[in-house]
RNA sequence: CGCGGGAUGGAGCAGUCUGGUAGCUCGUCGGGCUCAUAACCCGAAGGCCGUCGGUUCAAAUCCGGCUCCCGCAA
């Protein structure tokens, strides 16, 4: 597959390890992503992760502002074959017709369920069971093309955001390259997918980050380790918002629903709507990481207790 | 100059307004109690209070410059 002439189309770290499997696989001879951001207090300006190793590899890199007015340079590349991994914009038609075989993406989910921008962090807070890798030939609209490979991933209790997304970003670049020259052969399958099984996945709201206790303390588990290492859940405790990176929960009667019901030595008790959810590890305001033991030793407990929490 | 929070033994904090002995909850180390312990009791070590300068008899504390960390907004 050496002389195979690629176009790459990603732009975060989840994109990284498929980069780096063609650059070693074929020839990889364009590099598009998004274009560098502001990024930080300081506003410095960050090229995103696929292009620092496009730079490495010494491979052009082209990084349009709007994909769909701006798509010359990625026809007079005249590519074989165009991969797209987490790019992060709407392919324009011209550019799926380009390539004798075709636009392949690849998608972290097992399509029809959960299209779109965030499928891993939706996986883990809708409480899905299995998730996984599909590799698809696009179509125009959002991850509704045809189903070439999948690979599942049976999600375990303790899987974050950080976990899921580095397994499956690995596991999507093992199943392209496994796929990869069925493609070229024309010996893949081709599965249109089932309109009645399809969900979304659209990118997280600021408003969908915050915990509501009066939810269950399933749900609740489940937003904290699907928020989490990024952009992390938050709680209005005593005034102040604090974020939760880790918790546990008990399931049994409760009263107050939304208070801090308990303090342990480790542990701060919120009580949701079936459980008492202990938080575990936080970020107050303005602090750093830490675990609650830590929290709690610099802080009245007494005044803690029974505080609302929103 | 976008808005705001912060820097104090190894960790998390109080003390700063109102200048005058370095405090709290842990951790570590030593000893005791106990069948035993992450529990309890006794003891110890460990700080240029972010940095540079100013005011003062005296600065963690007041004034000014700087560095670094964090959140929001983009």
């Amino acid at each position: 597959m050496k002389d195979l002439k690629v176009v790459f189309m990603g732009t975060p770290d989840f994109s990284v390890p498929v980069l780096n499997a063609l650059i070693e696989n074929t020839n990889v001879s364009l590099v598009v992503c998004q274009p560098d951001k502001l990024v930080g207090r300081k506003q410095i300006l960050m090229a995103p992760p696929i292009k620092k190793i496009a730079l490495e590899h010494n491979i052009k890199v082209f990084q349009p502002v709007k994909i769909k007015e701006d798509y010359e340079e990625i026809i007079n590349e005249q590519p074989d074959i165009i991969i797209t991994c987490a790019y992060g914009q709407i392919i324009p038609k011209v550019l799926l017709d380009l390539p004798q075989y075709g636009c392949i993406n690849v998608h972290a989910s097992l399509l029809p369920k959960l299209r779109g921008g965030a499928p891993i962090h939706h996986a883990l807070i809708d409480g899905y069971e299995k998730t996984g890798i599909t590799i698809m030939y696009m179509a125009e609209g959002m991850d509704d093309g045809d189903i070439i490979a999948q690979e599942e991933y049976v999600i375990k209790k303790e899987d974050n955001v950080g976990i899921l997304h580095d397994t499956l970003a690995k596991m999507g670049a093992k199943l392209l390259m496994e796929t990869l020259p069925m493609i070229i052969q024309g010996s893949n399958k081709r599965v249109k997918q089932n309109p009645k099984e399809v969900t979304f996945a659209y990118n997280i709201k600021r408003e969908e980050e915050h915990i509501d206790f009066h939810d269950s303390c399933q749900n609740i588990y489940n937003k904290v380790r699907g928020l989490n290492p990024w952009p992390l859940a938050n709680i209005i405790l005593d005034g102040k918002e604090v974020k939760v990176l880790e918790c546990e929960y008990k399931l049994q009667q409760t009263h107050n629903i939304a208070q801090v019901c308990e303090l342990t030595k480790d542990a701060i008790g919120i009580s949701a709507q079936d459980g008492i959810v202990y938080l575990k590890t936080i970020k107050p305001f303005s602090k750093k990481i830490m675990t609650v033991k830590d929290y709690l030793n610099g802080i009245k407990k007494d005044e803690l207790l029974n505080k609302e929490v929103k």
